[in-house]
Order: C-alpha cells, then sequence, then structure tokens
DNA sequence: ATGGCCGCGATCCGCGGA
C-alpha cells in the first residue's frame, strides 16, 4: 500500500496536477492539505472518475485538509480533540479495514506560527502541537498502523534545511518547535522519510520567492509519522520531487510511503 | 530570506503562507 501526503497550496487552482500525478503516482491513500476551500466546493468528480473516494473538511479561502482513497473510510474524523472553540480546518483521520484489520491515517496541517514573536500565532502552534501530542497518545493505546501524514510547518533537524542560520529564528525551526515535535516522536513513532533514507535526505518545500526552486533553498518540512505497528510494515519512502517542475506548482512536493499491508 | 511568489476573496489591495 503507497500512502502519500502532498500540501497541494489550493485544490482549485491545482486540480490538472493532481489529477496527473494520482495517474503517475498511483498512491492509495492521499492526505491533502491548504485545499483552501468549502467542501462544496471541492473538484470530487475528477477525483472520484479516477476511482477514489473523497473526504474533505474544509474552510472558506484558506486551510482545509482532505483524504482520498481507493478503499472506502469505515470512520471519518474530523477536528483535532482538544480545542472547541478553535475553528481552523487542520486535522482530519479516517479509519479503514486491510487485511489483518484496521488502519489509521490523519491528514494533519499544523499551524505555522510565524512571526514567532506574534502574541497569538505562536502559542496557537505550540498549542496545537500539544494537543497532537494528547491525540496521538491516546491512538498509541489502540496498537494499531497510525500513520500521522501532512505538512507539519516543523523543519526537525538542521540538514532538513539548506541553510539552518536562515532558520534560527523562525517558529519552523525554534527549539520550542522542534521540542514539541520530539515529544510527539518520542511516544513512539518513526518519521517514516528519515528511517528509509540514507544520508541526507532532499527536502519537500521550495519556496516560490527568490529562486528558491533554481537554487534549492529547500525545507523538509512533510512528514510521515508512524505508529510501531505501521513503522513495522514500512518497506520504503519516496520523495515525489519532479513535480515541482511541473507547470503552476504547489510549493510543496508528495511525499510517500510504502507499506506490506 | 524576500526586489524578484502565489491563492483567495474581497475588488485592482490585503491577508496568509513559510
Amino acid at each position: 500500500m503507497k500512502i502519500a501526503t502532498w500540501n497541494i497550496n489550493g485544490v482549485r487552482a491545482r486540480i490538472e496536477n493532481l489529477v496527473a500525478w494520482l495517474k503517475e503516482s498511483n498512491p492509495d491513500i492521499v492526505c491533502l492539505q491548504e485545499i483552501k476551500c468549502q467542501d462544496d466546493a471541492f473538484p470530487r468528480l475528477e477525483i472520484e472518475a479516477l476511482g477514489y473516494h473523497v473526504e474533505t473538511h474544509g474552510q472558506k479561502g484558506f486551510n482545509g485538509v482532505a483524504i482520498l482513497s481507493k478503499l472506502k473510510p469505515d470512520e471519518v474524523m474530523r477536528r483535532l480533540p482538544g480545542d472547541e472553540a478553535d475553528e481552523h480546518a487542520r486535522f482530519m483521520e479516517a479509519a479503514f479495514s486491510v487485511e489483518g484489520g484496521a488502519i489509521r491515517v490523519a491528514s494533519i496541517y499544523l499551524p505555522n506560527g510565524n512571526p514567532s514573536n506574534d502574541p497569538v500565532k505562536y502559542p496557537y502552534k505550540i498549542g496545537w502541537m500539544g494537543r497532537l501530542e494528547a491525540y496521538a497518545r491516546e491512538r498509541l493505546a489502540l496498537e494499531e498502523p497510525l500513520i500521522l501524514a501532512g505538512d507539519y510547518n516543523v523543519i526537525p533537524e538542521p540538514h532538513d534545511c539548506w541553510d539552518p542560520k536562515v532558520w534560527e529564528n523562525d517558529a519552523l525551526f525554534l527549539p520550542a518547535t522542534r521540542q514539541a515535535f520530539r515529544k510527539i516522536e518520542h511516544l513512539g513513532f518513526t518519521d517514516a522519510v528519515r528511517a528509509t533514507t540514507d544520508g541526507v535526505p532532499t527536502y519537500t518545500f521550495w519556496d516560490y520567492q527568490a529562486g528558491a526552486w533554481q537554487k534549492n533553498w529547500g525545507i523538509r518540512i512533510d512528514h510521515l509519522m508512524l505508529s510501531p505497528e505501521a513503522a513495522d510494515r514500512l518497506t520504503s519512502t519516496v520523495i515525489e520531487k519532479h513535480v515541482r517542475a511541473w507547470e503552476k506548482p504547489s510549493d510543496h512536493v508528495p511525499v510517500a510511503a510504502y507499506f506490506s499491508f
């Protein structure tokens, strides 16, 4: 099974790329982030025509996540628990039946948090990460394959960006951000790309500005975090970097993991 | 690391993104 995550940066602006990529990549499950539309505006017909079920959790103008899947999900949960007042559409989870039991996949769009000295935005990010940790801890007790896939807006290590100096004071790389990420990791989750890559992996995001793609000024912020039961079945990962060179690209590229279920 | 981007939704500018 191939499970992918892709911050698509506007699904309506990117529908041609999405269709072309689905045909080429042929993933079984796709977690999308930043669909930037409400549920009824999602271009579902084009996706369903390729044989995918479509589940969305959108909002007007920005944020929004979706899960596309060849299998029909048994259940879908929208919203990250822990704050009823949080209106941002940044989280959904779907459960699927596979041979041997259930697997769970979450599509995560973790808050950016910049500017990092903002009295609201950065604390929102850190608070959201605490809620994610609480949810992840609870889910681990199920002892099921669980894949937390998405745009974490976290650069885990210095070698996950082209120049750590540049990112020093950025919300994506501050010590408190990386610490909150490690707290989740240390519950028992495996960073799928890190676990399957010898040496330095490539990046998953290149800014639109200043020729960042051409200069390879990238960062690795899109991650698939695996519960032990999922990590046991991990066979390989791929960062589908060539998609960044397509016409009208997203600034993120798809990242996928292969499993033996 | 921003002179040089991009999507969106309100209108031909502001916000959010990373």
